[in-house]
DNA sequence: ATATGCGGGAGAG
DNA sequence: CTCTCCCGCATAT
């Protein structure tokens, strides 16, 4: 049943024979009528970052895509993934985000802003209507997928239990803390044992942690999933567990450091809490379109292995309107198709130098607007989504997932390729270019670059700068 | 501290 | 008028 309605329309289809299970990662000229019931369709979640904007049409949420957060340099991280940062939703705090520098090679972050739809940032648009909560996507994502929200919701959580553990065991030896806190692998070690997202192994590692960018061994880190718990599904659960097998691995390898961060918190050091988003997956499960599994391990992990392999093409083959039914390119699709591929074939590293290819469409005016239509606004309530967001009916994931892993792996360098896309500067945000930050900027940024820069340093080189870091 | 929503308002077309 | 974007405000986590 090709979606006949818009949004804008003064009247949606009437009770809906069928609900849309909740997707996650909509991309493309997307309908969707999901259940008034699903509480992620109520909180109007999405897994790229999407922020409200103003439609001055009350029956009608409009939200936009701010894009993803990636290193200006676009540094290969240990696995091989590349850094996709979940842009700040809040503007102040985007500002900031964006002023700390990468923790992997310490140069600035930048925001890659979306202009998906007709080189304006892709919108999304919800709707509540009687039982069903109508949802339609204008405009195809250009850039890589952010962490998810829950992704990004998890990294945040474990760091601030990492600090609150680091703190507590500060208190107990608060004369040695000062001197040991960054260097001191003692004081590290100290740490870990509060944070529950290690275990002695990863102690270990940690201190010994003279690799890490070798793979863990083999263990299981599924306690870690645990922890951070991920509202997404049960369901999910036998995904994640596999999936977290491979992923695992790396995890912990980042583990370490985030812990022994105590404060720095950086952004995706934290990621050692990824272990737990392997189950990211599961949003992906969530999905009823194969891309979106795909796309799930991406998200997944910002700082994975696999993450990585799959943007570049994923998006180039973006299926927008190919996906699973649900969209309904039917009006719209084809100018993106063309701006998309120029788009990831390019190199990402060069993305500014890149051509304006992206911008090539014209901004030709899709029918965005919201008019307004009758109709009683609607609150949802707030509900948590800590149950599981849906059903999950892809087991066929996992191997999706064990590939992708595996490949992710070594994929390397092959992301790079993927991964790399072009971006002309041109469509900057202003946000985004006024607080461009600089490597040194951000005292944390040192910090970083300290703890990183040991294992890190060869990749870049910086290394060396760090040391003054004080924080 | 952030995420989200709301709504005024500016500015471009 | 239509739209996007910016801004501040308020509320919920």
């Amino acid at each position: 049943m090709k979606q006949t309605w818009d949004i804008n329309d003064p009247k949606l289809p009437q009770e809906p024979k069928h609900f849309d299970a909740f997707q996650e990662w909509p991309d493309g000229y997307v309908r969707l009528i999901y259940s008034s019931e699903e509480k992620n369709a109520q909180r109007h979640l999405s897994g790229w970052a999407m922020r409200n904007t103003n439609n001055h049409n009350c029956q009608i949420l409009k939200k936009s895509c701010l894009g993803v957060v990636v290193c200006a340099r676009s540094c290969a991280l240990p696995g091989g993934a590349r850094l996709q940062l979940r842009p700040a939703i809040c503007d102040k705090a985007r500002q900031k985000q964006q002023k700390k520098a990468c923790p992997n090679c310490n140069s600035a972050l930048e925001l890659i802003p979306c202009r998906g739809h007709s080189g304006y940032p892709v919108t999304n648009f919800w709707r509540l209507d009687g039982k069903a909560i109508f949802f339609q996507a204008k405009g195809v994502h250009d850039h890589p997928r952010p962490e998810s929200k829950s992704e990004a919701e998890a990294r945040r959580s474990a760091i601030k239990k990492q600090m609150s553990s680091y703190h507590h065991s500060q208190k107990k030896r608060p004369l040695n803390s000062e001197a040991g806190r960054y260097h001191d692998s003692s004081s590290y070690t100290n740490n870990l044992q509060n944070f529950p997202c290690m275990d002695g192994q990863e102690r270990v590692g940690i201190i010994t942690d003279s690799n890490f960018s070798i793979p863990a061994q083999s263990y299981p880190s599924l306690q870690n999933t645990d922890l951070y718990k991920v509202p997404y599904d049960s369901a999910s659960s036998q995904e994640d567990q596999l999936s977290s097998y491979p992923k695992c691995p790396n995890p912990r390898i980042y583990m370490p450091r985030p812990c022994s961060y105590e404060f720095g918190v950086p952004t995706f050091i934290s990621s050692s809490p990824y272990p737990t988003f392997y189950k990211d997956l599961t949003s992906p499960a969530t999905d009823a379109d194969p891309l979106s599994l795909n796309g799930s391990h991406y998200s997944t992990v910002t700082t994975h292995d696999k993450s990585f392999d799959n943007p570049g093409r994923h998006y180039g083959l973006k299926p927008a309107w190919g996906k699973t039914g649900s969209g309904d390119q039917g009006d719209y699709g084809q100018m993106q198709t063309s701006a998309n591929h120029a788009y990831y074939s390019g190199d990402y590293p060069c993305r500014y130098s890149a051509s304006p290819a992206p911008i090539a469409p014209p901004l030709q005016t899709v029918i965005t607007t919201t008019t307004k239509v009758s109709y009683q606004a609607y609150k949802p309530p707030a509900l948590k989504y800590s149950d599981n967001l849906c059903d999950v009916k892809n087991l066929q994931s996992y191997t999706h997932v064990a590939e992708n892993v595996s490949g992710a792996i070594y994929s390397g360098m092959k992301i790079q390729e993927d991964f790399g896309m072009v971006k002309s500067a041109l469509l900057y945000q202003h946000d985004s270019i006024p607080t461009k930050p600089k490597p040194a900027e951000s005292m944390e940024s040192y910090r970083y670059g300290l703890l990183l820069g040991n294992s890190y340093a060869e990749h870049e080189g910086q290394t060396l700068w760090f040391e003054t870091a004080e924080y």
